[in-house]
DNA sequence: AGCACGCCGACT
DNA sequence: GTCGGCGTGCTC
């Protein structure tokens, strides 16, 4: 209990106060109250009471508000042996709320997601020679006894295992006095990356890049450079040089990948280069490993982190580089709770502790393309490929003029392209971004369709796995016989060609050719692995694979790729389908021609003319910028324009919930959706510097009602709701 | 987010 | 008569 007795003054000592976030969906900061002989400064990790159970908090800025009834104050519970959260994290934590519209207790719980990482790691038993010998020098003591002679601490398992005899030896040994027990640090979990491990090898327009890259960084504070240049073309030996410069500057580096890119193979580059590897930060780390990761960018110890996009919010000691590598890749866009994208994040993050930034990719984000036409970023052009491989030649093939035979996908183009491929005994490549064999399958006699019961999309055929899937939600069962609706047998059919389907098609053409799908359901990552050895190693002529063969993986026998349907994509809706279109095909097609042997690239289409295709196939990205930009200007869609919702729920949570649920969905992707009760809604308006128009929820909604239209121009829509739609800058992020 | 509480429909 | 689904309110 506290001590209440009165003060000096008659009045009771009153308790100091500090703001403390909690991971909940709060405006605001929490008050608690700070016990006697306590220590706790803004950034402290604390443990503290939240109703019924412990909660993980961040002590944050600023004087406690005051507002809170005193006889609620609870009392912090503990604070960790933890580096704090320095200024620069805690202002980003809170811009990132407040630009992403989030509770800034779920923000600050992204940087807390490592369990028990707060607290020490405990230190390691280990042992040293006394310099009492041992009264019976057996051979085995003497191999111990010479190791250990120079006095230097060892683990247990780590000396025996250095002198070649079991661990009962050393136990004999410690029981006998001749050697003491010591606590040791624990070990790091990476060596150190030394930048001078391996010298660089750039040279011509790498070295150019690479020295200009320098500048930025031996310069200091924020800048923001972007490295564009087609795959081959040495962008990571570049960012590479950044790197190296940064730790020269005893700072620390993160890499941020999208998710699928953080193979064994960028480590052991990155290996290559600086003798070590990188810290790994992603979704399936084990429980242990995360948290010492966590522990170790906070103490220091971790120099490189490489890591998905979650990484941007490890609590680094002293941040000096972030490199986003692929930084057009959706992957860096995290669409629940918190709706935010790394990329763009990663900038903020830097300017706020000001550090540069370099963004890579080959097939830049039009925001990216924005930011550097008009100065905001450096532009850093890399224009040729690496010991000269060439770019493939790329051609269309009009669906429509060269049809595939009945019941095909594959043009006669196309098939002969595949034959004359095969018969030079090089690999053929074609893709197709659908998974499993049709996907659609329908019941000619009924017309019944096979529908997920959980989600409403369509159910795949999966004809190697006998299942059909749904893609959206994992549902799967064994394929049926009969149609469920009618019960008529053998009467269902397949609409439209996944990969199986393809491969069958080709297996059809070339009986003797060896042909391999290559697919993310097939098998998990060690079957992937083996299979995109095995094509390097040319026991593969034809491959026809879904997306993932357009991340990173190179192929060194590839001469043809042939894409199965061009024009996936193009039509789904969504405001940034040509861009994805044009970055995915530009991806795909660059995987060929790194043989130095002449490679092809033919793409399937009924849309030659789209200025997608056009650009793809004349190789004139900066047309297909120009355009999409001009056309998202004038729709006031992103980087223009950003959609931000906010639904003001008066007395009905659920469906403001599912209404907000379905906006996200709906709206472009950076837009944002916020719910919000009506108490905390004026505030969010006035804070924000939108312009914008409102949604309410709820039968009691006349307040809102009122309130809005003082607020507004444009008054309530419909009977329950009012739309507000926020129009921010999307450049307001620098 | 988690948890308790209170309100309505279907059952041992 | 209760069990349990869902909707609501509360946590410093």
């Amino acid at each position: 209990m506290r001590d209440d007795s009165p003060g000096l003054f008659g009045s009771p000592p009153r308790p100091r106060v500090v703001p403390v976030l909690v991971p909940m969906p709060a405006p605001t900061a929490y008050s608690y109250a700070v016990p006697e002989g306590m220590a706790v400064e803004p950034g402290s990790i604390v443990q503290v009471p939240l109703g019924p159970r412990q909660v993980i908090g961040v002590v944050w800025d600023g004087p406690d508000a005051g507002s809170v009834d005193p006889k609620k104050l609870r009392a912090i519970t503990k604070v960790f042996d933890c580096p704090p959260l320095d200024r620069n994290m805690r202002t980003f934590l809170d811009w990132v709320a407040s630009y992403t519209l989030s509770p800034p207790g779920y923000v600050a719980r992204m940087a807390l997601r490592a369990p028990a990482a707060f607290d020490p790691e405990p230190m390691v038993e280990g042992f040293r020679f006394s310099g009492i010998e041992p009264e019976k020098l057996t051979p085995a003591r003497r191999k111990v006894l010479d190791l250990a002679a120079d006095g230097l601490s060892w683990t247990k398992s780590g000396l025996a295992h250095a002198s070649g005899v079991s661990t009962s030896v050393i136990d004999g040994l410690v029981k006998q006095g001749v050697f003491e027990t010591v606590f040791l640090p624990p070990p790091p979990l990476v060596a150190r990356p030394d930048p001078e491990f391996a010298e660089s090898r750039l040279a011509g327009p790498q070295k150019d890049a690479a020295d200009e890259i320098l500048e930025g960084v031996r310069a200091g504070g924020f800048s923001v450079a972007l490295i564009d240049g087609v795959t081959g073309s040495g962008k990571t030996e570049v960012y590479f040089e950044a790197i190296a410069e940064t730790l020269r500057q005893g700072k620390q580096v993160l890499i941020l990948l999208p998710e699928i890119a953080l193979t064994a193979n960028f480590l052991e580059r990155f290996q290559d280069r600086f003798g070590a590897k990188p810290g790994e930060w992603h979704s399936d780390l084990a429980t242990k490993t995360r948290e010492k990761v966590w522990r170790q960018c906070a103490t220091g110890d971790i120099r490189v982190v490489a890591g998905a996009r979650s990484a941007l919010f490890l609590p680094f000691e002293d941040l000096g580089l972030i490199i986003v590598d692929e930084e057009h890749d959706p992957a860096f866009k995290q669409e629940d709770r918190v709706f935010y994208n790394a990329r763009d994040m990663a900038v903020v993050r830097a300017r706020i502790s000001g550090f540069p930034v370099v963004l890579v990719s080959a097939t830049p984000s039009v925001e990216s393309q924005v930011n550097s036409q008009n100065g905001r970023y450096r532009r850093i052009h890399l224009p040729t490929r690496f010991a000269g491989a060439a770019l493939p030649d790329l051609h269309l093939i009009d669906m429509r003029r060269h049809p595939p035979e009945r019941g095909g996908f594959i043009s006669p183009l196309l098939l002969k392209a595949v034959g004359k491929t095969v018969e030079r005994q090089e690999q053929a490549l074609l893709f197709l971004n659908r998974r499993g064999y049709a996907p659609l399958t329908l019941c000619r006699v009924c017309g019944h369709r096979f529908q997920c019961p959980q989600c409403s999309s369509w159910l795949v055929e999966h004809r190697f796995r006998g299942q059909i899937q749904c893609h959206q939600c994992g549902y799967a069962e064994p394929t049926p016989q009969a149609c469920p609706e009618c019960g008529t047998l053998d009467h269902l059919v397949a609409c439209g060609p996944g990969v199986e389907r393809i491969a069958e098609e080709v297996e059809k053409h070339f009986p003797d050719a060896r042909t391999l799908v290559l697919s993310s359901d097939l098998g998990g990552v060690k079957r992937l692995r083996l299979e995109l050895e095995a094509i390097a190693n040319g026991e593969a002529d034809i491959v026809i694979g879904t997306q993932l063969v357009a991340k990173g993986h190179n192929f060194p026998l590839m001469t043809l790729v042939g894409i199965v349907d061009a024009d996936i994509g193009l039509a789904n809706g969504d405001p940034r389908a040509a861009e994805r279109t044009f970055q995915l095909l530009s991806q795909v097609t660059g995987r060929a021609g790194r043989t130095g042997r002449k490679s092809h690239g033919l793409l399937q289409t009924f849309q030659p003319m789209h200025p997608v295709m056009q650009a793809i196939v004349s190789g004139d990205a900066e047309a297909f910028y120009d355009r999409e930009i001009l056309e998202r200007e004038r729709a006031g869609l992103p980087p223009f324009g950003r959609l931000v919702s906010i639904i003001i729920s008066a007395d009905n949570r659920i469906d403001a919930e599912t209404h907000a649920r379905q906006l996200r969905q709906a709206a472009p992707s950076e837009s944002g959706v916020a719910v919000l009760g009506p108490a905390e809604a004026p505030l969010a308006l006035i804070r924000g510097r939108h312009r914008f128009r409102l949604l309410v929820h709820g039968r009691r909604n006349s307040d809102m009602q009122g309130f809005v239209r003082t607020m507004l121009a444009n008054g309530p829509k419909e009977r329950r709701s009012i739309q507000v739609q926020v129009d921010v800058d999307p450049q307001s992020f620098l």
